[in-house]
DNA sequence: CTGATACCTGAGCATGTGTTCATATATTCA
DNA sequence: TGAATATATGAACACATGCTCAGGTATCAG
């Protein structure tokens, strides 16, 4: 049967010229982070990666808002609030909690929040 | 000519039900991050929000590779890994310099990498 | 020059994403 | 119960994104 793909450079030989070291790259290849790990990595700054999300983080970083709030406060539709936020309970970033009608939410993932706030230090620090 | 959008939730007035505090969520207005940097913080972030770019951004971390070295090692296509590079040539992440024929990157932003370490220890934690 | 190698780039395409709109569910109050 | 409020959800749409494919540029060898 065919390979599905035309990708021959299973083993090695990149280019046919010396490279840096001629065995660099057959040593860096033992080193990679384990399968999988870079599409989970990529999948938390994914979550990051939308303005809206941000936002919705940025102000939950001040404690547990009602829905109302946040689309007030980030200045969206409660709707587009509601779906970012089923969102980002699905990646158990936020927890809700119902009180009456409203319901509250709260950041629950300390790691994101310290992505964000280590990402905001950069990109003011960038922008002097 | 009319509004565009027709958010109506400018000022205050988030729902008709006393809050946490009643004056919280303005008192939280003022302490958003400054416009424009919630965009300039989640482009951050998707440009890390890829498994392709964050493979190659880990490969990179070990030093500068040519182009079909990347491809080799990311285990994509030449003509997906360059147009990966442009991009993050774009973003100023990573610089190309030419030697004879082969064009070699370099990770070109310290601010990246160190999130992408931090990125990395939060998934890698959090599979345990 | 010609050919070969290494990389770049535009077009096209399939897929993913974020929003709106309409509607559904849940809760409270009268 | 019925109306009003607060949130959730599905469908649809416009738009972005990442890849492949087919060429294009740049460099070097002969």
């Amino acid at each position: 049967m065919a390979e599905p793909s035309k990708l021959t450079l299973a083993s090695e030989a990149p280019c046919d010229v010396e490279h840096l070291d001629p065995n660099a790259t057959e040593a860096r290849r033992a080193r990679l982070i384990p399968a999988g790990a870079a599409e989970a990595l990529a999948e938390t700054f994914r979550v990051l990666g939308d303005p809206t999300r941000v936002r919705i983080i940025e102000v939950l970083a001040g404690g547990e808002l009602c829905v109302c709030d946040i689309a007030s406060l980030v200045e969206i539709s409660e709707s587009a609030v509601s779906h970012q936020l089923r969102l980002l309970r699905n990646m158990r970033l936020v927890r809700a909690r119902r009180a009456g009608r409203q319901v509250y939410y709260t950041l629950d993932d300390r790691h994101i929040l310290s992505l964000f706030q280590q990402g905001l230090r950069h990109v003011t620090e960038e922008r002097r």
